[in-house]
DNA sequence: ATATCACGGACTCTTGATATCCTTAATAAA
DNA sequence: TTTATTAAGGATATCAAGAGTCCGTGATAT
């Protein structure tokens, strides 16, 4: 059990949105260069972030991506959940009633996505920015 | 991302396991009967717990598996971690310098961990067992 | 009109999980 | 000693999801 390759790039191309300056667009070749991979794979990973209204594209000429105007504070957990989904870590086909097994996978999959929510991108970007320098 | 079926398999077994008498043995038959699937197959999940030590096998005519001597407290983390093996959610080839990205993501999965680790099958058994009476 | 861009369908390739078959070795009972 | 029973493990087949590519469509600025 692994998160997905495209986890990791969405984290990495949001933290690069969100330090662009307002309004201003980067487009997918731009991203796909910065990380290393084919433009058209990281597409596909943009439009689920899309999807998920962490961020808005604009088509044609000078088009491109910027994070989304109405969701300000984005968490780690909401950009694993645009990619990864929002199905259960431990998925028993069978549902017995009260189950005690799923009872503990759940909440120990709570603790950690309670922990990844907390966590907002802005936070860490702001930290590499200031590396950086 | 999802945790492997095995897992499923090989909680429920160390569940019926340590609802045992003290000593008894129970064969791959009986436990594969139980969950539904092929002896063949559940016995490559015994053997992975076996290596693991939480469990003791005895070859040869009225062999079988009981849980460890040794091991008397068993946690959900003991049985995931011999089943998933011991890699990190997120695993990025990179690994820069006092990275914020995994910091974060190990964090979480540290809690998510903790919790498991705090969670002892011998209490699942015993509320299992309880509510069939 | 044309160049530039995002979007999406269809496809291939790789990898890991799932599952079976068959052989070997150990043990108890006859 | 022989036989039945049982776990262990290698080899193989099957399947699903992830990773990645190719190409056509539509929107937009110049
Ligand atoms: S006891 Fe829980 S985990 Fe096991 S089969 Fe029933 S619902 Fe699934
Ligand atoms: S910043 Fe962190 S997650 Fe990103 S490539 Fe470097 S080590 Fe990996």
């Amino acid at each position: 059990m692994k998160y997905s390759n495209a986890t990791n790039y969405a984290l990495h191309t949001m933290v690069h949105l969100i330090l662009q300056p307002r309004e201003s667009l980067v487009g997918v070749q731009e991203l796909a260069e910065m990380q290393h991979l084919s433009p058209t794979y990281l597409s596909k990973i943009l439009t689920k972030l899309a999807k998920a209204g962490l961020i808005e594209s604009t088509p044609g000429a000078k088009g491109g991506y910027k994070v989304s105007r109405t969701k300000h504070e984005i968490s780690f957990l909401d950009v694993i959940h645009a990619i990864e989904g929002d199905t259960s870590l431990f998925d028993c086909s069978i549902h017995h009633e009260g189950c005690a097994i799923e009872k503990v996978m759940w909440q120990a999959e709570e603790n950690m996505k309670s922990e990844l929510n907390s966590k907002l991108l802005i936070d860490i970007a702001k930290e590499a920015e200031s590396k950086q320098k």
